[in-house]
DNA sequence: TTTGCGGCTGTTAGCGGTAACATAGCCGAT
DNA sequence: ATCGGCTATGTTACCGCTAACAGCCGCAAA
C-alpha cells in the first residue's frame, strides 16, 4: 500500500497548492497573481482569496529562472557610511519605485578584490541591470562586466572610459575649479588635506585638478596631510591642528570631504581664527550635515541624487543608455561658496 | 535541411558551454566550480580553465532552485541615513563574511507598509534567513514572517514579543537610567525634543521609560519639541533654539538621537551657555561624528555592532537561537556622561 | 446553421542547475 | 582470479514556475 503523500503543515507553499485550494490549474493561479492575461473575475477573486488564506509568498527563484526575467538591479558602492552613498541610493529607489524594479546593495569598501567578489555574486543573480560606483575596476571586474548582457552604469566619476553608460560628475574638473576660486579670492599659501585611502580614485582626481590649477596660476601646494580610518569629523580637527603648528602661515584648507572640513572648521572657529579672514577652508560634497554647523563651509555639491536617478533611470530603459548602449551624462557641481571662502580678492602677496 | 544551431555569442553561457569545452559532464563541471565531491586534479585545471576562459559565471537561480538553498540573508532596516544602520550592517557582514552567506538590504523608511512590501519580496527570493529592526510590524508581515520557515531575528529592541528571536536593548530602561542619572545630577526642569515620526517606537518607548523615571522622582517634563524631516543637526540647533526662547527656566534637554543633540549642543556652546553647569544635554546612540565635537555630548551606546554580530550569528547557526528556535539577547548599553552632564548633585531648587 | 473570433483555461516543455543514484575503472586483499 | 571498496565521472529526475500554444465555449455575423 503506497504511502499516502503526508500533508506536512509545515511544507512552504506552491502554487500547486493555491491551485488544489481553488480548483483551478497553476497556470491560472500564476496568471491571477502576476495579473497577466485574461482571468475571470469570478475565479480571479476565489485564487486571491486562497493564496491569502493560506499565506502563499511566491518563489520569485522559479519565477525568474522560467521567465528569464530578474526584476533587480545591483547598486555596488564602496561604502555606506560616507553618507555620500545613501543619497545616491536614495535617487535610484525614487526611479525604480514604479518600475517594478527593485535595487540591491552591494558594499565593496574601496577594494578592487572586494569588488570584484561582489559584482561576480550579483550576475550569478542575473540582474537587470548594474550601477556601480567609479571607472577603475579590476581586469576581471570588467571582462565580466561587460560580458554580462546587461545594461551597465557607472557612477560618481567620468573623468575615463565607461564599460557602457556612466553617469557623474568630472571631479579633476571639480578640483580645477575649487582651485581657481580659491585662488581668485587671493589665497596663497594652499594646502590639501585627504583620506590616503589608496583606492579613492575620485579624490585623486580632485586632487590632481586642483594642483594643476594651482600650477596654471604659478602655486604648488605648501603643505598637505593624509589620514585614514577613524571619525573623520575628529581626524579633520585633530589634521587641521597638525598642519597649521607645521606651516602656521598655510592661508588656505582644502578639504578631500565635508566631513574632515567640518571637523577643521570647528576646530579653527573654537581657535578663534579668522576665517575666512586670514583661513579659507573649502570641502567636497554638500552634505547636508554642514546646514547645522555655525557657519557655512565652502563646498561643491556632487549631484549625488540626480547621479541616482539618471543611472535609474537608464537601467530601467527611461533613457537610451540602457539599450542603445552607452551613454555618458556630465552632471555639473554647483560650487557653493559658503562663508568661508573670501568674497573680495585682497590682492595677495603673490 | 535544419539550420544549425547559431552560436551566438552574445548569449549568456551555460553549464553547458563550459562542461563542451572542456569536454566533460555538466555534472562534473558543476562539482568543480563548487568545489563539492572528488574531481580529479587534471580534471579540475581543465575545467576552471574554459570557465575562466570563457567568463562563465553560474546562474544562482537555477543552482538556488535545484538545490532548495540560497545563499543570502535578508536585512531589513528603516533608514540608511541614520548613521546607526550601516554601524548595524557592518557587524553583519563581518560575520557572515566567512559563512558563505550574503547579506542583502531593505529599508522601510519608518512605513509599516513599506517594510510589509520589503518582507514579501525577500520572502520570495526564499533567504536563509531575516533580520529586521523592530518588534512592531503589520499583521501580515507578521504572519509571512511567521510562516517563513526560516530563522527570523528582530533586532535593536527586545521590549515586546519577538517572532522567533531578538537581539536588542530596552530602550524603555535606556531612557529610564538617563533620566535616573539626570535626576541624580540635580537637574529639574527638564525638556524632550526628538523626532515627530509615528513608527520610531523605539524613540517612542525611550521616551516612555524616561517619563516614567521622572514620575517616580515626582518630576514630569517641563516642556518638548518635535521635528520632522531635513537636516538633523540643524533642526537640533533650532528646536533647541526654539525651546530656551519658550522655557528659559529648563535646565536640562534630552534629545531622542545624537544628531539633533550635537545641533543642540553647538547652538548652546555658540551662545555661550554653560554647560553642563547651567544646563545639561544628552542624546542617545553614540555616533562616531560625536567624537569630532568641541565637547562630548553624554548619551549612551546602541550596540549597534554587537547587535549586527549576534543576529548575524544566530542566522548562520552559531548560535542556538536560528534552530532551537527564540533566543532574545538583551544587551545592556552603556551610559557615557561626556561633558554635558554635572558630574557632581548641587541640591537644585525642587 | 456555420463560421470566426475573442475570452478564458489547461497542457506541455522547458529555464539551468543539483541531489541522488548508477557506473566504470583501478587497486589491494583474499 | 575474485571480490570489495575506492575514486572519478555520468545519468536521471526533478526544483517551482512561466512561455507558448492548444482547446473550449458562447456569441455575433454571415
Amino acid at each position: 500500500m503506497a504511502k499516502p503523500p503526508a500533508p506536512d503543515p509545515r511544507r512552504t507553499l506552491t502554487l500547486r497548492d493555491v491551485s488544489e485550494a481553488s480548483g483551478v490549474s497553476e497556470m491560472t493561479v500564476s496568471r491571477v497573481l502576476r495579473n497577466r492575461g485574461d482571468v475571470s473575475e469570478s475565479t480571479r477573486e476565489r485564487v486571491l482569496e486562497a493564496a491569502r488564506r493560506l499565506g502563499y509568498v511566491p518563489n520569485k527563484i522559479a519565477g525568474a529562472l522560467a521567465s528569464q526575467r530578474v526584476n533587480l538591479v545591483g547598486v555596488i558602492i564602496p561604502s555606506l557610511s560616507n553618507m555620500v552613498f545613501p543619497d545616491v541610493l536614495t535617487g535610484v529607489s525614487d526611479v525604480l519605485e514604479d518600475t517594478g524594479l527593485q535595487p540591491v546593495v552591494g558594499v565593496s569598501n574601496y577594494l578592487p578584490e572586494r569588488e570584484e567578489a561582489v559584482v561576480y555574486e550579483m550576475l550569478s543573480w542575473r540582474p537587470s541591470g548594474l550601477i556601480l560606483a567609479g571607472l577603475e575596476h579590476s581586469d576581471a571586474s570588467h571582462a565580466m562586466l561587460a560580458q554580462a548582457g546587461v545594461p551597465i552604469v557607472e557612477i560618481m566619476d567620468i573623468d575615463g572610459t565607461p564599460i557602457d553608460s556612466a553617469v557623474g560628475i568630472s571631479h579633476r574638473r571639480a578640483g580645477r575649479e575649487m582651485a581657481e576660486t580659491i585662488v581668485a579670492a587671493g589665497y596663497r599659501r594652499i594646502a590639501f588635506l585627504g583620506t590616503q585611502m589608496p583606492n579613492d580614485h575620485r579624490a585623486k582626481k580632485r586632487l590632481a585638478g586642483f594642483e594643476e590649477a594651482l600650477a596654471r596660476a604659478g602655486l604648488t601646494l605648501a603643505d598637505r596631510e593624509f589620514y585614514s580610518g577613524g571619525s573623520a569629523l575628529l581626524k579633520g580637527r585633530e589634521m587641521t591642528e597638525t598642519i597649521l603648528k607645521r606651516s602656521p602661515d598655510i592661508d588656505f584648507l582644502y578639504y578631500s570631504n565635508d566631513m574632515i572640513g567640518a571637523g577643521g572648521l570647528l576646530y579653527c572657529l573654537e581657535q578663534g581664527i579668522d576665517v575666512p579672514g586670514r583661513l579659507g577652508l573649502a570641502g567636497f560634497n554638500g552634505v547636508e550635515l554642514l546646514d547645522g554647523l555655525p557657519c557655512r563651509l565652502a563646498t561643491m555639491d556632487a549631484c549625488r541624487h540626480d547621479i541616482g536617478r539618471l543611472a535609474a533611470e537608464i537601467i530601467a530603459g527611461k533613457r537610451p543608455g540602457g539599450i542603445v548602449g552607452g551613454e555618458i551624462i556630465e552632471l555639473t557641481p554647483k560650487l557653493q561658496p559658503g562663508d568661508t571662502i573670501r568674497k573680495t580678492q585682497t590682492g595677495g602677496t603673490i
